[in-house]
DNA sequence: CAAATCAGAACGATAATCGAACAAAAAAGG
DNA sequence: CCTTTTTTGTTCGATTATCGTTCTGATTTG
């Protein structure tokens, strides 16, 4: 890229946006500083631009994000064709299933939901609509996780931090290894109550006629009244089926 | 504001960003130039240094958000102190009506639900967390909109776009002013199916003690086998009670 | 195949942005 | 309560990042 076809100030001012955090959610300009590398005067005309702009807020002294930066997010959710597409086969498996389907992508190390279609909107539980999980507690993170090349897996396992959510999380880099690699030759992930007890997830890949990933079909199924293998033959057909009819219009 | 303290490249490429949205996903730098008045080489560098950032992609031609925009909304969510005083609370709500409750706060002419709380993880059904819906159609939006000041309110009644979402949805200007004014002095809100039909919304606001606003509590009970009276009887008193031992903490 | 539309590169002008240095204010400490 | 130390706000000249114009090459459309 030519260098000049670089806005400076917008790389540091959505450094300035990305460093509150959950352990960071009130910051001075002198914490900012530190945390961007930016000197504090640098710093702190990025924060003022931001809270003119109205992202983010300030007593003078301390500064934090407003809601106002959920709209990119909003923008993003109602921007996706691909939500837009694959919404009324959800629907389809919803209906079928009497329970919650997903439609999730990758994001870094994580998988974010990008809509849910539940059987009726008041009973449409489970993930919310941009949430973010940890992919390899999930079966549709497994599967997409499962498509990244050979060097990037290995990244992936050697940078993850483990950390267990239930008696059941993977705690092992050997484990994890595999169990990212397993589902593309398989066509399907399945997740035993790595995020919540009680459920499982099972997850096929959405892929185009070019076999190219845009995302995963997922379902949380509960574990009880059946075993792992007839809850896989019970819903895996539809989801697979899904999957197929989507493959020429994503 | 000093003007030299003003980054105007990062105001560029926030509007940049914010140019997508549900009609225009997908945009050609030369769209992306008309929509925010920049030059076609101006938008240009933008978008190429959002794209090195990650923010969009790109085929060559056209240009579109990634998922790495959520993370600024992971940001908001995870760092608003609001949320993790109050949640609790919305349990302790939940628990007792055995139905989901709500926290949100007023973004513009939206109200959006920054925690919610069902009875279990996998009953926590509803509005999704950074959900976004328009402000008079829900009980929590009327109860915040109530506390803007007099010339805001004239203003939103007169710009806001109203949209019938059930028959019982209000559609008359005159009607929405006296609904965004009442509820501050009566010191609660209801709304009777106006965004979904078979429910209604109860809120009260969070005031801390000075007496300022932060945000509204609320649940969504079914319009089924109870009267409005009856509803604000069994309910209010517990909105109302966990308001008030919030009112120091926020 | 011609016309029209759009993307990419070069470049000199301009003003946007920078950081050092200083002033003011707030905390800390005795 | 006063002094010292730390943190925050402002100013200002230097620098270079960013701008828009213009031209060229590529792609689409009729």
């Amino acid at each position: 890229m030519n260098p000049k076809d670089w806005i400076a100030g917008l790389e540091r001012g959505l450094g300035v946006l990305e460093s509150f955090g959950e352990e960071a959610s009130r910051l001075t300009a002198q914490q900012i500083a530190v945390r961007t590398g930016l000197t504090r005067t640098a710093a702190r005309r990025q924060l003022l631009t931001l809270e003119h702009l109205g992202y983010l807020a300030t007593d003078g002294k301390l500064f934090w994000l407003t809601p106002r930066v959920l709209r990119l997010a909003q923008s993003f959710i109602e921007s996706s064709r691909l939500a837009r597409v694959v919404q009324p086969y959800l629907q389809r498996i919803a209906n079928s299933l009497q329970q919650s389907a997903y439609l999730s992508v990758l994001d870094g190390f994580d998988v974010i939901y990008l809509t849910r279609q539940g059987p009726s909107r008041f009973n449409n539980a489970g993930y919310g609509i941009g949430e973010r999980v940890q992919a390899p507690l999930t079966a549709a993170g497994l599967m997409m996780l499962s498509y990244l090349s050979e060097e990037a897996q290995v990244a992936f396992v050697a940078n993850y931090s483990i950390k267990n959510f239930t008696p059941y999380t993977i705690s092992d880099r050997a484990q994890l290894a595999l169990d990212i690699k397993q589902p593309r030759s398989q066509g399907w992930a399945v997740s035993e109550q790595q995020l919540d007890i009680n459920y499982r997830g099972i997850a096929v890949p959405l892929l185009d006629h070019k076999g190219i990933l845009h995302g995963a079909l997922s379902v949380t199924p509960s574990v009880q009244n059946e075993s792992r293998d007839e809850a896989i033959g019970r819903i895996l057909p539809l989801l697979r089926d899904t999957a197929y009819s989507l493959r020429n219009i994503i």
